[in-house]
DNA sequence: ACAGATAAAGAACAACGTTCTATAGGGAGC
DNA sequence: GCTCCCTATAGAACGTTGTTCTTTATCTGT
């Protein structure tokens, strides 16, 4: 309150504006699922006016758009981060990593699929998605090269092997999963998918 | 308009509201996606007044709940329909029937899913989703017993067959798919999967 | 036929995403 | 350092949404 008795308005320096939205819209998110994701909700955690979102990020949709992207950059470190020598473990290794990043950010994961039958993306953005595709295909195709994996085209391969995770995550994040021991359910059913794609028994 | 002037209120029977305002909303929703799904576009759509979603389903999340209902029910339907004599066959055009019910109400699969993570939901309804999980168990089961899939848990097998059918149309569904052929890469998936659970090689 | 309960229609309210208006920060020029 | 102007920030207003409230018509029981 100014001496006249106005309100003093206070103003945050632009240059943390985006990061402290983007932030406050990944904490919201993971806290109170999509419902948390309102323009004030995010702006009033952000510190900052709700017009922030829209003159950082186009829109509403456009600070999901960011989100999208960054869960798929995130995924796509986490396919791409295992070094394992050998490369059908390797590949099972990103598999488990898949899974991990979906558990351990349950609602951005469900953010990223969900947003693709809802939001206009961009092309840029639609890469993002494709670049992990890409990673688990390049681990794939050195598999197969390996003689590890029976040889087939690479995309249909991982497009299967994606499929099976996708399922696997997306209800057990859901509590839609009957069986007991999850991370063992996961693990068997990836073995069993490999198996009949051409792995030895493991 | 009547002689004086004044709006004549018109006022539907009650006994056809409640069908009109879920019959408007599976159409709204598999052509404008979830939304389409507004309290006054569905009230517009079944010719009745908004106030008749509140008083035939509670709320509007009261109306995706009874689609959520319909939806599984469906579904469960579609995995019980094949009569094939052999059961692991049986099993398998279920599987193939459970895609073309994913394919043929894309917004209703979308929505099933999603609203797992959104809704809270009664047990009735949770009831629906396990009710369809529970027959292709069965189906399992039953396959296991004429030991054409290896013995194990039927419901932890159930839970690997379910991931994959729900990655794989839920991807596809979202036009995530990279392979060229999205039926024969469904069925190769499948295949590669049950011969992973002991099926011989198809 | 009449009365009362209930649910139907229409209006109003609060919250939402978005756009408009007022204000302050930051940079350029002197 | 000071002034001016542009831009982005805060705050207010607008149209749409889900929901609740009020009015009116249907339905049931006597």
């Amino acid at each position: 309150m100014s001496a006249k008795g106005k309100a003093v308005r206070t103003r945050t320096s632009s240059t943390e504006i985006g990061d402290s939205i983007f932030d406050g819209a990944l904490d919201l998110l993971e806290e109170q699922g999509p419902a948390g994701l309102t323009v004030r909700g995010v702006a009033i955690r952000a510190g900052v006016a709700p017009m922030g979102v829209y003159s950082r990020f186009g829109s509403k949709d456009g600070l999901i758009e960011a989100l999208f992207v960054h869960g798929f950059t995130t995924l796509q470190d986490a396919i791409d981060s295992p070094t394992e020598p050998d490369p059908l473990n390797r590949l099972r290794a990103g598999c488990l990593a898949y899974r991990h990043f979906a558990l351990s950010h349950p609602q951005l994961y469900h953010l990223m699929f969900a947003q693709m039958m809802v939001l206009q993306l961009s092309e840029e953005s639609l890469e993002s998605a494709r670049h992990s595709f890409a990673t688990l295909t390049e681990r794939v195709s050195t598999a197969m090269h390996a003689g590890e994996l029976r040889s087939a085209d690479p995309v249909e391969v991982a497009q299967q092997i994606w499929s099976a995770m996708h399922g696997a995550v997306s209800l057990e994040i859901a509590d839609v999963h009957f069986a007991i021991d999850r991370e063992a359910s996961y693990a068997s059913m990836l073995d069993a998918l490999l198996h009949g794609l051409g792995a030895a028994t493991r």
